[in-house]
DNA sequence: GAGAGACTACTCGGATACAGTCTGTCCGAGTAAATCCGG
DNA sequence: CCGGATTTACTCGGACAGACTGTATCCGAGTAGTCTCTC
């Protein structure tokens, strides 16, 4: 069980676009130069953040994407749940059903007591996500990102930005 | 990001073999036809857990798997990472590492901050695993589960056990 | 110089291909209990 | 009746195949600026 790399992209992009300057675009080559990563398929990454609204994005030169909500409103959950999708880690098959001690027309009341513990596990992760937004991780890069480095960057981002 | 069926499987597996009487061993046969799940594919998971020590194993004739550990020593974590491995399950590529702004011979102190709060849900999801023991399990289950399916249940593995 | 049309750069979506994992099956090797057979 | 040899039932491990997903590439359609050409 392990997230795909489309995950850990669309994180970065999306806290590469929270600097970007208002209605400004950053084109996908120029997400995929900065990151080193292919291009085409980073496109699809980028495709799932703009349908489930993260980003908003324009065609035609100087095209691209932005961020569509301000990035304290924008969590870590909302950007992993547009890539990797909503569905629980934990599915039931119920199992339980097939036990051949039971009664014909047994009928179950409610999920069994195992799917329930996964799924509360699966939810402490989402709501783990859910609490850190992206504002705070850019508060947190730059705090760890030498101040050269970030203002480069930002001028570098500036440059592509169309 | 889906668990393999073969979690669902050993978690029940488990919760069966936690009913067993001491000393007695059930067949891969046995808890294959009690799930009505393929036997050869389930004796995959079981593997796993015998691996892990948390079952045990005997050859031959009525041999088969018990416990290995009174249910009160075994977490809902043990068993799913015994299937699933511990791997985390967000991987830093360090795409960070790319950006072309980099002076050269730029050396990061410490994993990056997107890695760290993705790790931190992780361990939230493995906390919350961890906290459940296999004997919690069933004591929710003998909650839940009418007294007649419950015993008739019983019978039918001990009449299985060899 | 102004407006219409062509051009360009980009996104979007579908089609395709490849690799790895998940699911499932099959079979031989090894082991321990039960059974059988000779003394 | 007893002890050794055979049989049996099971686990273990590897090999294998098919389906599905993740990764990656390519190309055509559509769109919005930009450029060019004509009047």
């Amino acid at each position: 069980m392990i997230l795909k790399s489309q995950v850990e992209w669309a994180l970065h992009c999306c806290a590469i676009l929270a600097g970007l300057p208002q209605n400004k675009y950053l084109s996908t080559k120029a997400l995929a130069e900065f990151h080193g990563v292919p291009k085409e398929y980073l496109s699809k990454a980028l495709q799932s953040l703009s349908q489930a609204g993260i980003v908003h994005t324009t065609l035609g030169p100087s095209g691209g994407y932005r961020l569509g909500k301000p990035p304290a409103d924008l969590s870590f959950l909302d950007i992993v749940e547009a890539v990797e999708g909503n569905a629980r880690t934990f599915t039931c098959s119920n199992i339980r059903a097939n036990n051949p001690c039971r009664p014909q027309g047994f009928c179950d009341s409610g999920p069994c007591a195992v799917a329930r513990i996964m799924w509360e596990a699966d939810e402490a992760w989402r709501s783990k996500l859910r609490s850190v937004s992206l504002a705070q991780l850019i508060e947190m890069l730059g705090q760890e990102i030498p101040a050269d480095l970030w203002k480069s960057t930002a001028q570098w981002v500036q440059q592509r930005a169309g």
